[in-house]
DNA sequence: ACCTGAACACCGTTCAAGT
DNA sequence: ACCTGAACACCGTTCAAGT
């Protein structure tokens, strides 16, 4: 905590004036934002901290920022949009591959930043009409409009598709994250277990089904399983058009 | 604001000592939180209103619950049991039509209580072992084991759906609601329009599909739209079978 | 135009003290 | 065992003042 601290000041402070009339800007501050949300998570990113990390006061701050919530929603956007810019593999892969390019790509940007789970969530159910709904729902739903999905399903199927990206990697991710974080391999091997042990002894009448599939939880690899849930989906999306 | 407070206080005052000796209780404590949470949303959950609707101080909330996370997790477990408890329509219904009531009754208890979305989202991915992921991944599952699933695909179905249910429902409802706590009929047109002309006035370069999309959204009514969502993964989750 | 930093109102949590 | 309420450390935000 006190490490971190003292090494942003010290990066930041080498030549006094002159570097910082113009090293403060938006998109430092931003940056600033995501490096403390990676190493502290969720509660890292305090205006102290910011400060602190930049050297300078919070009026600064909010001289380009307007507020919390702004720079947070901007710090998303961010990582979502460089996410989102990565290369497909193939540019004559199968629009199915193609979603599945994306879908993984979303993946590891919530695997590295698992602080974008829950911020999604708010972004997507409190303001859908910001940046970051409508950039994932696009490069989703013009992969969409490829398979040949009939224009009346191509919400429905946009949707669809975007909904479990988003669950599915939120919560897989996370998972992930707080594994790859621990040190040896017996507290990782522990972590691993520890939530299908917990399933396992939930109550049997109560929980018969978690309980039977708990063994399932446990062995697969995150990945996979995601990918398995997209194949799904997109089964889903071609029977309904058949019909 | 200053409303709230004081008729919560007068409601609470009535008789002084006695009424208190049995009064406060892990549950009252939790139910507070519900009223606190649905009256003034996500930041209306604070120790200090919460002290004053029940007439205490701080330590005697304490003294019942462990800190403010647990409370938050209380809460979002007691309303999910209530939802997840609420009776199926016809115990003959089709494994699908249960399903469906299910998703149903997320819907509207995310609808009645918006603050569930992130809330639910976070438990998800930051506490599987928590008591609400096993109680919906469980309600769910029957259902899936119902439908004649193989047992190596539960897991996946079974995880699909809710992804999609708590995706889907945490994202419409919440605009329902606010929708819904508009007063003229002028200001909920309005806001119903809002997003899908934020949509519409996208860079049509690069929103051709969210552009082309956005009618859709505007006309869709919200239910019906997540049934269709709930329809397309059943309809995924029979065609992998078949495969 | 951009930055400083003290100050403000408010937050979650603790704890010695009471009953 | 259960409750009181003052106190603590910390938070986001503001604003008069500087350059």
């Amino acid at each position: 905590m006190l490490q971190v601290c003292q090494t942003g000041r010290m990066a930041t402070r080498t030549s006094r004036t002159q570097r910082r009339a113009e090293a403060l800007s938006r998109e430092r501050i931003i940056d600033a934002a995501v490096e403390l949300l990676d190493s502290a998570g969720d509660g890292g990113l305090t205006f102290r901290a910011l400060t602190e990390r930049l050297a300078t006061g919070p009026g600064a701050i909010y001289w380009h920022v307007a507020n919390k919530g702004e720079l947070l929603e901007a710090a998303t956007d961010g990582v979502i949009t460089a996410a989102l810019a990565a290369k497909p593999a193939e540019p004559a892969d199968s629009p199915q591959d193609q979603i599945r390019a994306i879908a993984l790509g979303l993946f590891d940007a919530i695997d590295r930043h698992p602080w974008l789970a829950p911020q999604l969530a708010t972004q997507f159910s409190r303001k859908p009409w910001g940046p970051v709904t409508p950039r994932i729902f696009e490069s989703i739903g013009r992969k969409v409009r490829e398979l040949g999905v009939p224009k009346e399903n191509w919400f429905t199927a946009t949707s669809g598709l975007v909904h479990y990206i988003l669950g599915a990697a939120g919560q897989n991710a996370a998972n992930a994250a707080s594994v790859r974080r621990l040190r040896t391999e017996a507290e990782r091997a522990e972590f691993v277990d520890a939530v299908s042990k917990a399933w396992e002894e939930l109550d049997p009448e109560e929980y018969p089904f978690t309980r039977a599939v708990a063994d399932q939880a446990r062995e697969h690899d995150d990945r996979e399983q995601f990918l398995a849930g997209i194949d799904l989906v997109l089964a889903g999306i071609t029977a309904v058009q058949l019909r």
